[in-house]
RNA sequence: GGCCCUGUCGUCUAGUGGACUAGGACACCGGCCCUUCAAGCCGGAGACACGGGUUCGAAUCCCGUCAGGGUCACCA
């Protein structure tokens, strides 16, 4: 049975990377019936956050990742939060040490950060020099009394270690360069190194699908199963997500979270079908795909060994597409009335009228905010300032009084297409340019020369609201 | 700096020794449509990092160079 994890750490917000390492996690578990585990390493208690843990938990829901074990709905191999785990690492560290395959370290951070650092000024990779390994008696009851308290440190073992990446596949390294790692903090808290073994051990992870960046880990990873004993997962190290100038992403790229994404007016299939092709494309090369059309195209194998630049610009494109040609309006109005609740704009519109404004501009919208446009047309008269006032002015009065009389006469506001054929008449009866009728009508109702096909905005706004915005632009004029 | 990973249009990618005049998608440019801006449709430009091998034949295999990224924490 095949168990995959996705082991985020509530230190902020669930970003790209993390969506797509999950989503990768998820995709090869329901391809494979297997079972898709949420863990929270909480390991950081100066960094960790309740409040992320949720809203990571809320963004994997959005997305559509749901999980078959975790922190919240629990499961047989609970607890799923590292915090609740402490004593099993503590157990497995001792084993360790009784074992002489882990030592006490007894120097302070401060020292350590000195040794580094004049080890680095030697342009000599910063290896922990071992000093701790065989204390004296004497000296290790020196320090006790001095009140340090110990970490423990893993005795790496040195060979020429060879690993089998599912992406990479044969990796190598020669362990002499390999500082002991800290497996156990002083305050008895396991680093991620050990705490990630220990907890896939005991949750039976199958295969570990995880970024790029945890290459170097593996190695040390590896090095404690083994002195374990422990069947050692399968690996998959997925190439990274990078920022449009190649460096590591990160907040300053603009929108990178989920949470940010959704408030632009994005949508979650969009989404996910954007970041699955991130690294990965089906053998047929497809891309528009849904999440179950994904689960039933993915495969390891697909995946590439190299970085993939994160353009936002694609995923608006998708966004669109899924917009104007996959969801049906009831769906996007799901979607909308999602990101209204969220981003309190405080519109006044029933959902009627927003289904009109969605079956009308479904074609032309990248991102739901661009819905928004319409909206306001709808509700906010049309602000008259300088500018828009002065090509008021400009209108001729002819033109201004044909406009008022005809849509005074009027009567179809709820059918566009008489609306369309309606103007048309104006225009040609009053020997106007239709583009200037258009563009000073436009004007008239939302202050603006550009924006929606004004028969849609005519439509929307209906007689009563159309005529009491001519008059009101009137007075000015 | 050591070690590890990687290198196909600006970007995501197809490509696994001959089917490659290197295909698709986003973005870009031009045209059509047209009341504006878009959308849509049609068309265009655009890449195998470089240098050596191996081979009848290389984007594909090997080596080197260069470039990018990652990592070397009592962070994960």
């Amino acid at each position: 049975m095949v168990r995959v994890r996705f082991a985020p750490s509530p230190t902020g917000y669930l970003h790209i990377g993390g969506a797509r390492t999950a989503l990768f996690n998820y995709l090869f578990a329901r391809k494979n019936n297997g079972k898709f585990i949420l863990r929270i390493e909480d390991t950081d208690f100066e960094r960790s956050n309740k409040e992320y843990e949720e809203v990571i938990m809320r963004d994997l829901r959005w997305l559509g990742l749901e999980w078959d074990e975790g922190p919240d709905i629990g499961g047989p191999y609970k607890p799923y939060r590292q915090s609740e785990r402490l004593d099993l690492y503590k157990e497995y560290a001792n084993k360790l040490i009784q074992e002489g395959k882990a030592y006490y370290c007894y120097c302070t951070e401060e020292e350590l950060e000195v040794q580094r650092k004049l080890q680095l000024k030697e342009k000599k990779p910063p290896i922990y020099d071992r000093r701790c390994l065989n204390l004296t008696d004497k000296k290790r009851q020196e320090y006790i009394n001095e009140g340090r308290k110990p970490s423990v440190r893993f005795l790496v073992p040195y060979k020429e270690l060879e690993i089998t990446d599912l992406i990479h596949g044969k990796l190598s390294i020669d362990t002499k360069i390999i500082s002991d790692p800290i497996i156990l903090k002083s305050n008895g808290v396991p680093t991620y190194n050990f705490g990630v073994v220990i907890d896939d051990h005991f949750m039976e992870i199958t295969h570990v699908i995880r970024g790029d960046e945890h290459l170097d880990n593996t190695y040390r990873q590896v090095l404690i199963y083994e002195s374990l004993d422990w069947q050692i997962p399968f690996y998959a190290h997925i190439p990274m997500i990078l920022a449009p100038d190649r460096s590591k992403l990160s907040k300053r790229h603009g929108a990178t979270s989920v949470e940010e994404l959704k408030k632009l007016g994005f949508i979650n299939k969009a989404v996910i079908n954007y970041i699955a092709l991130l690294g990965w494309s089906p053998k047929d090369n497809t891309e528009i795909m849904f999440l179950d059309q994904i689960v039933s195209k993915f495969d390891l194998s697909g995946v590439l060994d190299h970085p993939a630049v994160y353009d936002i610009e694609k995923m608006k494109y998708f966004n669109h597409y899924y917009i104007a040609n996959i969801l049906s309006d009831s769906e996007i109005l799901e979607n909308l009335n999602q990101l209204l609740a969220i981003s309190n704009l405080g519109y006044n519109l029933d959902d009627d009228l927003k289904l009109k404004v969605i079956k009308l501009e479904k074609n032309r919208v990248y991102l739901l905010t661009d819905f928004f446009e319409l909206f306001d047309i709808i509700e906010k008269d049309p602000e008259i300032k300088e500018d828009v006032l002065n090509e008021l002015k400009s209108i001729d009065r002819n033109v201004f009084e044909v406009i008022i009389n005809s849509l005074n006469d009027f009567e179809y506001y709820d059918d566009m297409e008489k609306i369309k054929g309606y103007l048309k008449d104006v225009s040609k009866g009053n020997d106007i340019k239709v583009g200037q009728l258009y563009k000073s009508i436009r004007l008239l109702l939302t202050g603006k020369s550009e924006g929606p096909e004004l028969p849609k905005i005519i439509y929307l706004l209906g007689k009563e609201k159309t005529i009491k915005r001519i008059n009101v632009v009137k007075q000015f004029v």
